[in-house]
DNA sequence: ACAGAGAGCTTTGTGATACAAAGTTGCCGT
DNA sequence: ACGGCAACTTTGTATCACAAAGCTCTCTGT
Protein backbone atom coordinates (compact mmCIF):
# COMPACT_ATOMS: atom_id res chain seq x y z
CA UNK A 1 0.00 0.00 0.00
CA UNK A 2 2.64 2.19 0.99
CA UNK A 3 4.72 3.61 -1.85
CA UNK A 4 7.94 2.38 -2.66
CA UNK A 5 10.56 4.37 -1.70
CA UNK A 6 14.65 4.52 -0.28
CA UNK A 7 14.77 6.31 3.20
CA UNK A 8 17.91 8.20 1.49
CA UNK A 9 15.33 10.08 -0.24
CA UNK A 10 15.22 12.22 2.72
CA UNK A 11 18.17 14.69 0.90
CA UNK A 12 15.45 15.92 -1.44
CA UNK A 13 13.36 17.58 1.35
CA UNK A 14 13.64 21.15 0.43
CA UNK A 15 15.92 23.01 2.83
CA UNK A 16 13.87 26.25 2.21
CA UNK A 17 10.63 24.76 3.76
CA UNK A 18 12.32 22.10 6.27
CA UNK A 19 13.92 25.41 8.50
CA UNK A 20 11.34 25.19 11.46
CA UNK A 21 10.19 28.97 11.03
CA UNK A 22 9.74 28.88 7.04
CA UNK A 23 7.99 26.12 7.70
CA UNK A 24 4.84 27.48 9.68
CA UNK A 25 5.32 30.60 7.50
CA UNK A 26 4.64 28.51 4.39
CA UNK A 27 2.10 26.84 6.18
CA UNK A 28 0.20 29.86 7.51
CA UNK A 29 0.68 31.45 3.99
CA UNK A 30 -0.53 28.27 2.28
CA UNK A 31 -3.82 28.56 4.47
CA UNK A 32 -4.46 32.20 4.09
CA UNK A 33 -3.37 32.56 0.65
CA UNK A 34 -1.65 36.07 1.01
CA UNK A 35 -0.95 38.01 4.56
CA UNK A 36 0.70 41.01 5.84
CA UNK A 37 4.10 41.16 7.29
CA UNK A 38 3.13 42.49 11.07
CA UNK A 39 -0.12 39.65 10.78
CA UNK A 40 2.99 37.43 10.04
CA UNK A 41 5.25 38.74 12.63
CA UNK A 42 2.16 38.84 15.80
CA UNK A 43 1.13 35.73 14.60
CA UNK A 44 4.06 33.82 14.67
CA UNK A 45 5.67 35.96 17.63
CA UNK A 46 9.22 36.53 15.25
CA UNK A 47 11.28 40.01 15.61
CA UNK A 48 10.85 41.99 12.30
CA UNK A 49 14.58 42.14 11.36
CA UNK A 50 14.36 37.70 11.60
CA UNK A 51 11.35 37.79 9.29
CA UNK A 52 12.29 39.94 7.03
CA UNK A 53 15.46 37.92 6.30
CA UNK A 54 13.06 34.67 6.20
CA UNK A 55 10.83 36.43 3.13
CA UNK A 56 13.49 37.34 1.41
CA UNK A 57 14.76 33.50 1.41
CA UNK A 58 11.24 33.04 -0.02
CA UNK A 59 11.34 36.22 -2.78
CA UNK A 60 14.65 34.85 -4.09
CA UNK A 61 13.43 31.52 -4.84
CA UNK A 62 9.77 33.17 -6.00
CA UNK A 63 8.37 31.24 -3.21
CA UNK A 64 6.28 34.57 -2.68
CA UNK A 65 5.27 37.41 -4.34
CA UNK A 66 5.82 40.50 -2.39
CA UNK A 67 3.54 44.06 -2.44
CA UNK A 68 3.69 47.05 -0.91
CA UNK A 69 1.30 49.71 -0.79
CA UNK A 70 -0.18 52.42 2.26
CA UNK A 71 -2.93 51.53 3.20
CA UNK A 72 -5.23 53.60 5.97
CA UNK A 73 -2.02 55.82 5.88
CA UNK A 74 0.53 52.94 6.48
CA UNK A 75 3.15 50.95 5.07
CA UNK A 76 1.97 47.52 4.31
CA UNK A 77 4.16 44.83 3.09
CA UNK A 78 1.65 41.97 1.62
CA UNK A 79 3.12 38.15 0.56
CA UNK A 80 1.15 36.10 -1.77
CA UNK A 81 1.94 32.50 -2.10
CA UNK A 82 3.15 31.96 -5.87
CA UNK A 83 2.56 28.42 -7.54
CA UNK A 84 5.97 27.35 -7.18
CA UNK A 85 5.71 27.95 -3.95
CA UNK A 86 2.34 25.80 -3.22
CA UNK A 87 3.91 23.32 -5.83
CA UNK A 88 7.54 23.31 -3.90
CA UNK A 89 5.22 23.20 -0.38
CA UNK A 90 3.07 20.12 -1.40
CA UNK A 91 5.94 18.44 -2.96
CA UNK A 92 7.87 18.66 0.30
CA UNK A 93 4.39 17.51 2.33
CA UNK A 94 4.34 14.43 0.35
CA UNK A 95 7.76 13.83 0.74
CA UNK A 96 7.60 14.15 4.73
CA UNK A 97 4.82 12.03 5.01
CA UNK A 98 6.39 9.07 2.66
CA UNK A 99 9.21 9.51 4.91
CA UNK A 100 7.11 9.34 8.01
CA UNK A 101 5.07 6.77 6.94
CA UNK A 102 7.94 4.41 7.24
CA UNK A 103 8.31 5.01 11.12
CA UNK A 104 4.86 3.61 11.30
CA UNK A 105 5.03 0.51 10.03
CA UNK A 106 6.64 -0.55 13.37
CA UNK A 107 3.48 -0.03 15.10
CA UNK A 108 0.88 -1.45 12.36
CA UNK A 109 1.35 -5.05 11.12
CA UNK A 110 3.82 -6.30 8.29
CA UNK B 1 -12.35 18.32 14.19
CA UNK B 2 -8.95 19.56 13.79
CA UNK B 3 -6.82 20.24 17.06
CA UNK B 4 -7.47 24.35 18.44
CA UNK B 5 -3.40 25.34 18.36
CA UNK B 6 -1.69 28.37 17.60
CA UNK B 7 1.16 28.24 14.91
CA UNK B 8 3.56 29.64 17.28
CA UNK B 9 3.63 26.32 18.66
CA UNK B 10 5.99 25.50 15.62
CA UNK B 11 8.59 26.82 17.81
CA UNK B 12 8.60 23.34 19.80
CA UNK B 13 9.63 21.34 17.64
CA UNK B 14 12.32 19.55 18.68
CA UNK B 15 15.34 20.39 16.70
CA UNK B 16 17.08 17.63 17.65
CA UNK B 17 14.39 15.42 15.72
CA UNK B 18 13.79 17.95 13.25
CA UNK B 19 17.42 18.19 11.54
CA UNK B 20 16.96 16.35 8.24
CA UNK B 21 19.57 13.53 8.25
CA UNK B 22 18.15 12.86 12.08
CA UNK B 23 14.80 12.69 11.31
CA UNK B 24 15.47 10.07 8.90
CA UNK B 25 17.94 8.36 11.24
CA UNK B 26 15.12 8.29 13.64
CA UNK B 27 12.61 7.35 11.40
CA UNK B 28 14.48 4.25 10.30
CA UNK B 29 15.25 3.44 13.88
CA UNK B 30 11.37 3.54 15.27
CA UNK B 31 11.01 0.82 12.24
CA UNK B 32 13.30 -1.51 12.66
CA UNK B 33 13.87 -0.87 16.47
CA UNK B 34 17.40 -1.02 16.67
CA UNK B 35 20.31 -1.09 13.74
CA UNK B 36 24.34 -1.32 13.05
CA UNK B 37 26.33 1.88 12.35
CA UNK B 38 26.93 -0.02 8.87
CA UNK B 39 23.70 -0.38 8.06
CA UNK B 40 22.58 3.32 8.73
CA UNK B 41 25.73 4.55 6.70
CA UNK B 42 24.66 2.90 3.55
CA UNK B 43 20.96 3.18 4.02
CA UNK B 44 21.41 6.65 4.18
CA UNK B 45 23.93 6.88 2.04
CA UNK B 46 26.07 8.87 5.05
CA UNK B 47 29.93 9.47 5.61
CA UNK B 48 31.05 7.67 8.66
CA UNK B 49 32.30 10.93 10.57
CA UNK B 50 29.24 12.68 9.52
CA UNK B 51 26.83 9.65 11.11
CA UNK B 52 28.73 9.22 14.36
CA UNK B 53 28.71 12.86 15.26
CA UNK B 54 24.90 12.57 14.55
CA UNK B 55 24.24 9.90 16.80
CA UNK B 56 26.70 11.13 19.57
CA UNK B 57 23.64 14.09 19.88
CA UNK B 58 20.92 11.26 20.01
CA UNK B 59 23.43 9.90 22.60
CA UNK B 60 23.41 12.86 24.33
CA UNK B 61 20.07 13.58 24.38
CA UNK B 62 19.49 10.02 25.43
CA UNK B 63 17.42 9.25 22.21
CA UNK B 64 19.01 6.05 21.13
CA UNK B 65 21.55 3.52 23.40
CA UNK B 66 24.72 2.36 22.01
CA UNK B 67 26.31 -1.04 22.19
CA UNK B 68 29.66 -1.98 21.36
CA UNK B 69 30.54 -5.84 20.77
CA UNK B 70 32.41 -7.75 18.26
CA UNK B 71 30.24 -9.80 15.85
CA UNK B 72 31.94 -12.08 13.34
CA UNK B 73 35.09 -10.98 14.15
CA UNK B 74 34.21 -7.56 13.35
CA UNK B 75 33.75 -4.05 15.39
CA UNK B 76 30.12 -3.50 15.51
CA UNK B 77 28.11 -0.54 16.72
CA UNK B 78 24.39 -0.48 17.87
CA UNK B 79 21.83 1.46 18.29
CA UNK B 80 18.32 0.96 19.80
CA UNK B 81 16.06 3.20 20.48
CA UNK B 82 14.91 4.26 24.05
CA UNK B 83 11.62 4.99 25.63
CA UNK B 84 12.56 9.14 25.52
CA UNK B 85 13.39 8.69 21.82
CA UNK B 86 9.92 7.10 21.44
CA UNK B 87 8.08 9.69 23.04
CA UNK B 88 10.13 12.49 21.29
CA UNK B 89 9.67 11.14 18.13
CA UNK B 90 5.97 10.95 18.72
CA UNK B 91 5.12 14.22 20.06
CA UNK B 92 7.37 15.72 17.26
CA UNK B 93 5.52 13.94 14.39
CA UNK B 94 2.40 14.72 16.63
CA UNK B 95 2.93 18.68 16.16
CA UNK B 96 4.55 18.67 12.77
CA UNK B 97 0.99 17.00 11.67
CA UNK B 98 -1.00 19.31 13.72
CA UNK B 99 0.93 22.16 12.10
CA UNK B 100 1.21 20.58 8.68
CA UNK B 101 -2.92 20.11 9.01
CA UNK B 102 -3.56 23.77 9.25
CA UNK B 103 -2.04 23.95 5.67
CA UNK B 104 -4.47 21.59 4.46
CA UNK B 105 -7.29 23.58 5.37
CA UNK B 106 -7.30 26.08 2.65
CA UNK B 107 -8.48 22.84 0.09
CA UNK B 108 -10.83 21.98 2.41
CA UNK B 109 -14.43 23.14 3.55
CA UNK B 110 -14.22 25.85 6.52
C1' DA C 1 55.42 -11.11 13.53
C1' DC C 2 53.94 -8.01 9.96
C1' DA C 3 50.83 -6.11 6.54
C1' DG C 4 46.32 -5.11 5.25
C1' DA C 5 41.43 -4.46 5.81
C1' DG C 6 37.24 -3.01 7.87
C1' DA C 7 34.57 -0.50 11.61
C1' DG C 8 34.25 3.38 13.87
C1' DC C 9 36.07 7.56 16.14
C1' DT C 10 38.40 12.18 16.20
C1' DT C 11 40.08 16.32 14.39
C1' DT C 12 40.11 20.20 11.45
C1' DG C 13 38.34 23.43 8.48
C1' DT C 14 34.69 25.57 6.00
C1' DG C 15 30.49 27.42 4.77
C1' DA C 16 25.83 28.36 5.78
C1' DT C 17 22.55 30.23 8.62
C1' DA C 18 19.24 31.58 12.44
C1' DC C 19 18.58 35.05 15.54
C1' DA C 20 18.63 39.23 18.44
C1' DA C 21 19.44 43.92 18.96
C1' DA C 22 20.04 48.27 17.44
C1' DG C 23 20.06 51.65 14.10
C1' DT C 24 17.86 53.64 9.79
C1' DT C 25 14.37 55.23 6.44
C1' DG C 26 9.94 56.84 4.81
C1' DC C 27 5.48 58.45 5.29
C1' DC C 28 2.13 59.77 8.21
C1' DG C 29 -0.77 62.76 11.81
C1' DT C 30 -0.71 66.51 15.03
C1' DA D 1 9.19 70.00 14.03
C1' DC D 2 8.10 65.87 16.49
C1' DG D 3 6.77 61.32 17.42
C1' DG D 4 5.17 56.96 15.69
C1' DC D 5 4.70 52.94 13.08
C1' DA D 6 6.14 49.63 9.33
C1' DA D 7 9.72 47.71 7.41
C1' DC D 8 14.50 47.22 6.19
C1' DT D 9 19.54 46.99 7.16
C1' DT D 10 23.50 46.16 9.73
C1' DT D 11 26.28 43.90 13.05
C1' DG D 12 27.59 40.41 15.93
C1' DT D 13 27.14 35.83 17.82
C1' DA D 14 26.40 31.16 18.22
C1' DT D 15 25.24 27.03 16.09
C1' DC D 16 25.73 23.48 13.12
C1' DA D 17 26.16 20.25 9.08
C1' DC D 18 29.40 18.24 6.40
C1' DA D 19 33.60 16.52 4.11
C1' DA D 20 38.12 14.98 4.32
C1' DA D 21 41.84 13.08 6.44
C1' DG D 22 44.01 10.65 9.83
C1' DC D 23 43.94 7.48 13.69
C1' DT D 24 42.85 3.20 16.61
C1' DC D 25 41.64 -1.33 17.27
C1' DT D 26 40.92 -5.99 16.19
C1' DC D 27 40.86 -9.52 13.17
C1' DT D 28 42.88 -12.35 9.09
C1' DG D 29 46.34 -14.16 5.91
C1' DT D 30 50.86 -15.20 5.19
Amino acid sequence: MAAEMKLSQYQSLNPVIHEKTRLAIMTYLISVGETAFTELKTELRLTDGNLNLHMKVFEKHRFVKVSKAFIDRRPRTTYAITDKGRRAFEEYVSLLERILSLGRRSRLQE
